[in-house]
DNA sequence: CTTTACCCGTCTACGGCTTCACAGTTTATA
DNA sequence: TATAAACTGTGAAGCCGTAGACGGGTAAAG
């Protein structure tokens, strides 16, 4: 049976050998087999794996999950995939978020106003709600919606994200709170 | 003049203790004093500039970044925020990626058809490009859409992209190859 | 048999924190 | 006023996933 070596096994895949001995060190991923020498040796079932991995990995799955996906592997669990594409979701949003405070900053750099002027409550209440993780972002919005939709509305166009992205983004927050 | 302790501090903007403690550290936010006990007292002036930085962070922008940006606050580099657009925009795209695997996955487990079949070669090439990092995202697009367009139209069709958005994204992929 | 070109395991570093351990200080209650 | 609770300080270590360097052993080509 065919077998590769460590790092040719890593550059199958664009990986780094470091990644691959980590994957071992974790138990994500180990060799089959092993030279007398102690060398790692990858058959191909092991490639097989390695290729699920990096799949699973490219869509930013934690390693843990990957390990129960693979584990179950007749059961496809799609509640961690499922669990996966709703963050997606969210640190979409959250990119936009980030990408309309950049263009807000860059706009006053551009018309020379000197920096940002966010409303500095709207900032507060924003961080303290939820310290702006991933799931965080989730309730912020619900949560800011639901106290004050108006001022919502304006934070977003202050971002500048456009009016009707605003309206799908207040949609989406008022689902989230009642769901 | 008003002062705050550290745990104030971070309450009003959502932050933990910790995260104070690690600014002071690494220099980003001294507090201008301390009481005679060595307590840190943050003035008005240095909240405001926690606000800034708060701000700044939302956009993940790197510390190292925004200890540039505000040491030359008078001339408030666009150049460093315009980078970070950027890569906002890759992040995008890379997200549309995952959600595209994603959905292609549970495609398939749905249907009961097993894990996600596709084409090895396409993920080997893919991965091996550039090891799918942000960057790596936009030269492997260009790489892929400069060696195999319809290939590479086939793959975001394959991932669950629209149409519409696959022709968006191989456009942008040209460009950047050219640039 | 020498010269490459690999491989090994172990260690360190990165960013942006968090958590811990332990000691001193301030504040609230009894 | 005594004591307990809630703060504060410092320093060190840990987290993830990966990259890279080290010194030394192995394999294969010339």
């Amino acid at each position: 049976m065919k077998t590769y070596t460590i790092s040719k096994t890593a550059r199958l895949f664009g990986l780094s050998r470091s990644t691959l001995l980590y994957y071992d060190r974790i138990g994500l991923l180990s060799p089959s087999r092993r030279t007398p020498a102690g060398y790692r040796m990858y058959t191909e079932e092991d490639v097989k794996r390695l290729e699920r991995i990096c799949i699973l990995r490219q869509t930013s799955l934690s390693i843990e999950d990957i390990k129960t996906i693979l584990r179950s592997e007749d059961a496809p669990s799609s509640e961690l995939l499922e669990k996966r594409l709703k963050e997606i979701g969210e640190e979409m949003l959250a990119l936009k978020v980030k990408q309309g405070i950049l263009s807000t900053m860059l706009k006053g750099v551009a018309s020379r106003e000197g920096p940002p002027k966010v409303n500095k409550e709207m900032w507060v209440g924003m961080l303290r709600a939820a310290g702006m993780d991933n799931q965080g972002m989730e309730r912020w919005h619900a949560e800011f919606e639901r106290r004050a939709p108006e001022a919502h509305h304006e934070f977003l166009l202050s971002l500048g994200v456009p009016e009707e992205e605003a309206l799908m983004i207040r949609e989406w927050a008022r689902q989230v709170s009642f769901s």
